[in-house]
DNA sequence: ATGTGC
């Protein structure tokens, strides 16, 4: 008789497994030396760490294996075995709870009509949709594309459930955009390669571990440090999509500006990231394979939710100190900043500096968005009240709202979480007033859009977009097949840099072979298709647009 | 996306 496969997995946390072959020696009878049992609790605690294992489950089932008979007839290649110190079976229960909540007819919207949609990416929209317990509404943005699992691009309103995989690791994930003092005529044409060279001193860590958990702490002292571990990377934009880049306001047009200060010619820059690896941490502690969702009131939802929100946290204060050090670089005369370069010494009174810099860079910020997060809004969006000076034209209510019925202090409101997967909302989280501008970046060097998001009866105040806007132009291409072609199109080429006789060109920071291609242009989807198709689905203006100068993706410091 | 997971 040949041997059996089997995977052996923690009971408590089933993404933590191993692979036990069993010789066909090895004994069904529990009480044999040369028990499988006792091979499985072998491998159980040197594999998986379990110091005292007891008890084993069969995945799915759920069944406790204890006599010989349960042992014969459960022992066969691929199943799986979940092992427990003595707690009871985590897994079925939730899977059979699960299908009372599941609405296998939850409206599914996708605004994409001239972006090109994989159609992997619909099926995993509406398999998600219809699958996990309590969604009510999905939406596909423009930019949608197919993730590992789940679409990016996506939004999914659930009711009584959380569902941290729909989210992701990059807990926190967003966009701030903050104003310079810098002219165009100091960035535009083939004044963007002198200011590249002054983006040095951004790799690496920023100053110590004292010093950011200042920056992580609040005026109110509430503080987001998620430890050494994590808190090093503080104020580093990472890899993948994410960048920091300076543009020029190109063209805008705000119907109702809210004295945001935004003009044409002004020179901003655009922060894309993410709480780095405390967001992925996070998400596994959390989460396996087999326990993707909480239901509200539990203590796993309860606990995931403070971690979520403590990475949100975390994640926009990463946005304003990579902020704060490119700052520092673009604006050297401004002593607010100086602590954003390392080579700023300070003697013991440069963690009172911090609450300066704080304070001096928030009048710089536009907005912040979290595009990867789960919030808890009223369902359905209400009309929302009129601002206090009435607009001539109250007709035009979409356009001049002053503040949506969000918050949940009308007590019988239903409300849901919306889980957004890369899109932007359309509202400010902290204030619930809508936004009035919000950027639809472009792939690298290509234009940013400014959107305004409508809010009218037309798309039931919000309903139809699920309250979300497309975050950027969305991957046309997967990073493999991106790496593949794009290398083969542009070799021997340097596309980093505009060619000597495009004046409208970008200057590229990204001394990483293979973010050169899998990030290039080619690879996404064309935002103007995507911005067009939110125009079309009624949910946005584009009330202007930038022209990317800079683009700083990563930098090799030991060139 | 990530001090990835093998």
């Amino acid at each position: 008789m040949p041997a059996t496969r089997v995977t052996i997995a923690l009971n408590s946390k089933q993404s933590q497994k191993a692979p036990v072959i069993i010789p066909a020696s090895a004994s069904t009878d529990p009480a044999a030396a040369t028990s499988i049992r006792g091979l499985v609790f072998k491998t159980a605690q040197s594999k998986l760490r379990l110091k005292k294992p007891t008890r084993v489950y069969v995945g799915r089932t759920g069944q406790e294996l204890l006599t010989e008979e349960d042992w014969k007839s459960n022992i066969k290649d691929d199943v799986v075995l979940l092992i427990s110190a003595g707690e009871e079976y985590v897994g079925a229960k939730k899977e059979l709870d699960v299908h009372s909540d599941v609405n296998p007819t939850s409206f599914v919207e996708i605004l994409a009509f001239k972006a090109p949609v994989e159609s992997l990416s619909l099926t995993q929209l509406t398999t998600t949709a219809h699958t996990l317990p309590g969604i009510v509404h999905a939406v596909g943005q423009p930019d949608l594309h197919p993730g590992t699992k789940f679409p990016i691009g996506a939004v999914f309103a659930s009711k009584g459930w959380i569902h941290p995989p729909l989210i992701g690791g990059d807990i926190g994930c967003g966009m701030a955009w903050y104003k310079t003092t810098l002219s165009r005529s100091q960035v535009d044409g083939g004044k963007g390669k002198k200011v590249a060279e002054k983006l040095r001193g951004l790799e690496g860590a920023w100053r110590t571990q004292a010093y950011r958990e200042s920056w992580l702490q609040d005026d109110q002292g509430h503080n987001c440090s998620a430890g050494e571990q994590w808190d090093s990377a503080l104020g580093t934009i990472g890899a993948g999509n994410h960048f920091a880049e300076l543009q020029v306001v190109e063209e805008l047009s705000l119907t109702n500006d809210d004295g945001i200060g935004l003009r044409q010619d002004d020179v901003v820059l655009l922060v894309h990231s993410g709480s780095r690896g405390f967001g992925g941490s996070v998400l596994k502690k959390f989460t396996s394979d087999l326990r993707t969702s909480f239901e509200e009131g539990s203590p796993d939802a309860s606990a995931y939710m403070k971690e979520h929100d403590k990475a949100c946290e975390w994640a926009k204060a990463n946005r304003d100190l990579i902020a704060l050090r490119f700052l520092a670089c673009l604006e050297p005369g401004n002593v607010s900043w100086h602590l954003g370069s390392s080579d700023a010494h300070y003697d013991d009174d440069g963690i009172k500096m911090i609450a300066m810099a704080k304070k001096n860079l928030q009048p710089r910020k536009l907005v912040d968005i979290w595009h990867n997060n789960v919030e808890r809004v009223v369902w359905p969006p209400s009309a929302p009240s009129l601002p206090k000076k009435a607009p001539s034209n109250t007709s035009n209510v979409g356009r001049a709202v002053d503040k949506l019925t969000l918050s949940d202090d009308t007590p019988p409101a239903q409300y849901v979480y919306i889980h957004r997967k890369g899109a932007a909302p359309t509202y400010n989280a902290s204030t619930h007033r809508p936004l009035s501008l919000l950027p639809l970046p472009g792939s690298r060097g290509t234009p940013t859009l400014i959107l305004q998001p409508i809010f009218s009866e037309a798309t039931s105040w919000g309903l139809k977009n699920a309250l979300s806007l497309a975050h950027g132009a969305g991957r046309a291409m997967s990073r493999a097949k991106a790496l593949s072609s794009l290398s083969q199109k542009y070799k021997g080429q340097n596309i980093l840099e505009p060619r000597s006789s495009d004046i409208e060109g970008t200057w590229v920071i990204c001394d990483e072979r293979n973010l050169v291609f899998e990030e290039a242009p080619d690879a996404y989807k064309d935002v103007q298709a995507v911005g067009q198709d939110l125009v079309d689905a009624g949910v946005a203006s584009v009330v202007g647009w930038c022209r990317a100068r800079v683009s700083y993706k990563v930098r090799n410091e030991a060139h």
